[in-house]
DNA sequence: GCTTTTTTCTTTCAATAGCCAACATATGCA
DNA sequence: TGCATATGTTGGCTATTGAAAGAAAAAAGC
């Protein structure tokens, strides 16, 4: 068996099952625990999961995550968050028709446009769509579907659907793993869709990610390079990943 | 099993019951106190979590959701409609497929279907959604739509479409005027449409509302009384009233 | 109120299970 | 053959757990 297709089927268990042992998944493909280490390890670096003393878990950090607090990465990247959030809302004018995808970053998006006028926004979170029901001058589209396990993200056919019959100026987009080569790539297949179809609704596309997230690929291709107009990042970003993005001409800002 | 899954375990179970005891704890995870004594300690320092001296309790004042300033619908007949929710509750079995309206009662339904297993609710509430995200054995649909300004609903195109897309076995549907003549009826035309589709979307159409709402009749017409095939209300109905339902046979159980 | 008893908590230590790094072997490819 | 990559093996190190003993807190008895 080969590696790749070891890694794909302990993603695969790991959806459903969530937890996993390293002697348990050393037995189940007939290899060695050291073998099953290394994976981990690797797929680690990828941001695809999280490795524990004995196992490893799903990283849910935020694609598809708001458990408060469950480890410290959360809290060390919230206020480079905060900075992209407030970077966002400058892009954002008043009447603009604005898509924002589920995740920790946007919904820091949602938190800093609470006093635009006249805006729309769509969204497949119900926390984003929640913290902004207040807001009189903000009108709030729901894209429908299914909520994805411990998340407040909408998954599947119906955010698909909606997705589809929109269009919109611009589209707020997050991502676990972003490339200057590869572009944007998702470890969750199921994923894909919803943001390919969102980058699909909108005229101008913004990647919104923190630094950590640079660098990496995922198994499942979202959207080439070309396909991104601007990146949001925040100002821990290698330098050397800052220069290769800029050869590419690419309109990088820097929360 | 893992130590961060018996963490994250002891967390479920705090959400649902809000104590438990140390013992209580060791001997459902069939490990030793002392074990079950440090993972608290390590959440507690996260900040997850309360130790108490015999036991532990949770510190849920991190939800983002949590809106503490309750309006004032919220609290009108609270009691009563906790209690419509209990008794909707019994009426559901594991396995159904079932929606829930929105509004304050059917979110009541939701708080008290935490524990069912495989079940699978529809909602056009984002209050409900959220309420019942953590829960593993529940599967999620949200209609999507427009999100109703000051509330959690969704209403709208998105939200018809979606309703009309689906078959399930129960539905709780909510109503401000229930006339054992007229039906059911809405003062707000814009939330007729919905409902409407509720009712068709499923076989057996269980109305819930507390005894204020009885008697009632507004201008526009959403269902007739033999589309409902039950309704929920609490013991403060009028025994007049209730005698004019009795009398049309209505299944109609006092919570 | 005070003391005694019981329960729970903390600390410590030993045993086990898991980890990493280095090296060895195997496989595949040019 | 030689090189690169993947996997297995070994030994030393670390983390987690359970057990035990003394400290602290709560409960019971007077």
């Amino acid at each position: 068996m080969l590696a790749i297709e070891r890694k794909k089927l302990i993603l695969d268990y790991l959806k459903k099952r969530h937890y996993a042992t390293v002697s348990e998944l050393a037995d189940s493909f007939h290899v060695h625990e050291a073998t099953i280490r290394r994976d981990l390890s690797a797929m680690q670096k990828e941001g695809v999961l999280f490795r524990t003393h004995g196992g490893v878990t799903i990283n849910e950090d935020d694609e598809i995550h708001s458990e408060p607090s469950f480890n410290e990465r959360e809290i060390a990247e919230y206020n480079e968050k905060q900075q992209i959030g407030l970077a966002a809302a400058e892009m954002i004018q008043d009447g603009d028709h604005i898509l924002l995808d589920s995740g920790t970053t946007t919904l820091h998006i949602a938190k800093s446009i609470l006093d635009k006028k006249d805006l729309t926004v769509v969204t497949n979170d119900i926390n984003i769509a929640s913290t902004l029901r207040n807001q009189k001058d903000i009108k709030v589209i729901v894209t429908g579907g299914i909520l994805f396990p411990e998340s407040y993200m909408l998954n599947g056919k119906f955010t698909d659907d909606v997705l589809q019959s929109l269009n919109l100026h611009k589209a707020f987009v997050g991502t676990p793993a972003i490339h200057f080569q590869r572009g944007i790539t998702h470890f969750d297949d199921q994923l894909v869709s919803a943001k390919q179809n969102m980058i699909a609704a909108a005229r101008e596309i913004i990647a919104v990610a923190d630094h950590t997230k640079f660098g990496r690929v995922s198994l499942h291709k979202v959207a080439d390079v070309h396909q991104i107009d601007c990146i949001i990042t925040d100002r821990h970003i290698d330098p050397e990943e800052l220069q290769r993005w800029q050869d590419i001409n690419m309109d990088l800002h820097l929360a």
